[in-house]
Parts: C-alpha cells; structure tokens; sequence
DNA sequence: TGAAGCGTACTGGTCATACCACTTGACCAG
DNA sequence: CTGGTCAAGTGGTATGACCAGTACGCTTCA
C-alpha cells in the first residue's frame, strides 16, 4: 500500500487557507468587513489568538487590512498584493487557474532573457561550469518532472550569476507558485526532455560572456516551454490538478 | 502647520520589525535558532501571544522557519524569501541599500518595456486616453515628488493595461519598496521634472497598438531615471533618508 | 560494545478569560 | 450645525494553563 505522509496543519494554517480562498474568490467582496474575530472564533469552533494567528498573517499578504478598532476590511488584492501572493493564485482549491499560469509563463519568457543577459555579464567561466554540469545532468534524465527540477536547478545558478537581489528574490516567488503545479504539468512537458541543446548554447554564451548572445539564446530556452504550456492550458483550461 | 498622522505601533509590529532587522542583518546566522517564545516574551517584557503573532508574520514572509517541536530557525532569505520582503531590505535601519537600490532600477529596466508591450498588445484607445491624461498633469506639475507620482501612476494605467496578474503583483512589490523611498530621492530626480516627451511617445505607440515600439519608448521612459539613480547611487551610496 | 528504546525537558500550538485601546455612531447640549 | 459625551463593538494585550511535537541523554538489552 501507499503511505503517504501525513498532513498535520495546525488550526491556524486552516483557517489562514480558508479565509485567504474566500476572499480570493471574492466570496466577500472587496471593501466589506471580515466577522469579527470572536464570531470568527465561535463559528469555527476554535479559540481567538488562533484566530488572530491567521488574520495577523492574513494581513502580511496585503489581502485584507485590520485596523484596531475598526472591522478587518477586505482589499483588493490586485492592487495591494504583492507577487508571493502568487501560489495562493495559480493553484486555487485544487485546480490550476488558466489566465494566471498563461500569466506566469508570459512573464517567464520576458524576464528569462534579462536574467541571462545579466548572468552572461557577470557569472563569469565559474558559472559557465555549474550550468554545463547540470545540462549534462539533463542529458541523461528521463523522467519529465525530474527534468524540470533540472531546468529549475538550471534557473537558479542563472538568477545567482545575475547577482541582482530582485531577480532572485523575484524568481524565488515566481518558483514557488510553479513547481507545486509540476506534477500536474508532466504529462504536457514531457516532449522537452532531450531537448538540451539550447541550454548548452545559453552556457556558451554564458562563457563567453556575450549578453546579446545570452539574451537570445535563454529565449529559445523558454520558448518551447512557453508553447508547450500556452497550448496545454487553451485546450484543457480548468482541469484538475 | 504641517501636521503628520500620528503612529501608534502596535506591539507586535514592533516585535516584527526589530526581529526582521536582526535577521536580515545577519545577527542571527542562517540555520541558527531564535530564543524561543517563552524567552523573547521575558526579555522584550510582553507577552508571549504577541511575540507569537510577530513570528507567525515572520514566517509568512519566509526569513524564519517555525517548526512545532523544534525551535525556530532562519533561513537564507535569498533562497527562501519572495518579493514581498524588498521593501524591508531597500531601506533598512532608516537607510537605503545602495547594492539593493541598484537591482531594483536594474529589474525595473528590464522588465518595464516587457509591460509595455504588452499593454500596446492589449490596452487600446482606452488605455491611451488615460495615459494621455496623467501626461497632461505631468506637463503642469513643478514638484519632483508630485511628479514622481504621477509618473507612477502612470506605470500603473500601463500595468493594467497589460492585463497580466503576475507582472501586476510584481509591480505592486516593486512599488511598496520604491515609493516610501521617494522623498529621500527627490533631489535627484528633480532634473527629470518637464522631460514629458517620452512619455508621449509611449502613449501614441499605446495608441497605435504598436509592441515593438512601445517597448523601445518604455526604455527611452526608464533611463533617464535609471541613469540619474545609478548615478546618484554610486556618489552617495550609503546616506540617510 | 553497540544500538534500540525510553524519558525528560525543552520547543511550538491551542485554549479560556479578562481587560485595555480604539473606532464608530447615536445622542445630546451648545 | 457644531462640538461633546457615551455606549457598544472592534481589534490589541496579558495571563496561565495545558496539549503536541521534537531533541537528546540515558538506560537497557542483545
């Protein structure tokens, strides 16, 4: 039989999803009040600072804002959010949400090629030898997921040869929405496995230190993804994970 | 008179502020432990449901881990942390980072023209109406702070124009770490107060519905900041606010 | 001697209750 | 209409107790 490991999320991390999903989908309308947090208490059945735990976080997103004093007011999480939000979007109630993943994958291939052009300037022939070794890593890889956690792997020595702190910080939150959703993706990406070549043409460029070259080439490293992706999510936009 | 809202900090937004502080100073090694609850509430002299709700918050944003049983450890924000956490590491202790500085005018080069083309692609005349508003308040505006503002929203209109929820919460992260930091940038940017040419021209392009050239515009838009920043940034690395 | 097993002493998680601080809105006096 | 007062409701903090999980030393047994 198969075990899996068992799920033990404090009350807090509960009620946290499950107000963060309602107001995402905006079952409590932007600019209303939240209950109160005894009422939050009493309906849940749980005791207040758990209660208090989860909104205080809640807050830390931007989804809501409590004032003391005043009611815990819904925001509009489109302008007061911030991109770690991002998680809690693309894979809402179990389901990958289309337009965002269509989002995330524009957003990919826009700021790939900068992050490469930035790591050609200044990884230098000590990054060029991190990210060969990991194309021959991919070289001998079958399976589609592991694949991609290579790809990733790849990405992350890029994103810190850029040696930009916003990269980084920006890849870390765009990683987190993306890989909990790989499995689901396997089946679509699995006609990139083999496809190494335009990862070892990015390390050249790499190498050589050309970020034109690099530019270009980390396009054509995404693109197939990209297309991959883009047609997978029109065809069966909404099915589960 | 100038009078300025008064802040009443509750105590746990405190407890989180000066505990992120240490941790992104580094006064608390990676993978180190924190005290524990018990012991922070003692030694800061509150109580041990508001350090809980302080390190809960901590947690959120990914610079702590806080495991039941264990004790509380920091992780390495490069790795762990989103881009949620920018503001805090832009300006820290009342200072701004230069080094940090530096990659957010880098990422805002890179990843603005990507928006603006995207907006070209899909914000229509609407969206050119708009922009050509907030450029006609741009030409009568003398403040450079004012300006700014406007500057921003304009950015905003072109975000939204662009009708992408990831570039939309990037640019939200990137605008709660810039804004605060206006003021103290001010002197620098005032040189770029009247300079409302390129704007124009990424509105028409806007207009036109033309990517290609919305992107070169947004460019032209961004470096005149960006250089005045760098600029700026490299003379005066390090100063107050 | 080594390793498995057990206890204990820590850690964070939850609860109940009381009280403080602030906002809101209704009401009233000027 | 303005300003003040007040009561009710909200979030903020404190206390103390107990539950739950982890870390680690110690015992125990092969």
């Amino acid at each position: 039989m198969a075990l899996r490991p068992v799920t033990r999320r404090s009350v807090s991390d509960q009620v946290f999803d499950q107000l963060v999903d309602d107001v995402v989908d905006g079952e409590i309308a932007v600019g209303e009040a939240l209950p109160s947090e005894r009422r939050l208490a009493e309906v849940l059945g749980i005791s207040r600072p758990a209660v208090r735990e989860a909104l205080q976080r809640i807050g830390q997103t931007g989804l809501v804002e409590v004032r003391h004093g005043g009611a815990t007011t819904v925001r509009d999480f489109r302008k007061s959010a911030g991109l770690d939000l991002l998680p809690k979007l693309l894979v809402r109630g179990g389901r990958l949400d289309a337009a965002i993943a269509r989002s995330v994958v524009e957003a990919r291939a826009e700021v790939g090629p900068g992050i490469a052009a930035l790591a050609a300037e200044r990884g230098g022939p000590a990054l060029a030898v991190a990210l060969e070794a990991v194309v021959t890593d991919l070289e001998t890889t079958e399976d589609a997921i592991a694949w991609q956690r290579l790809a990733l792997d790849y990405w992350d020595l890029l994103v810190d040869g850029a040696d930009s702190l916003v990269f980084r910080l920006m890849y870390n939150s765009l990683r987190a929405a993306y890989e909990p959703a790989l499995p689901a993706l396997a089946a679509v990406l699995a006609d990139e496995v083999g496809q190494v070549e335009p990862y070892r043409l990015l390390a050249a460029a790499i190498r050589a230190g050309d970020p034109a070259t690099a530019r270009a080439a980390a396009t054509r490293v995404l693109t197939p993804t990209a297309s991959s992706l883009l047609g997978a999510l029109a065809a069966l936009s909404g099915d589960d994970l």
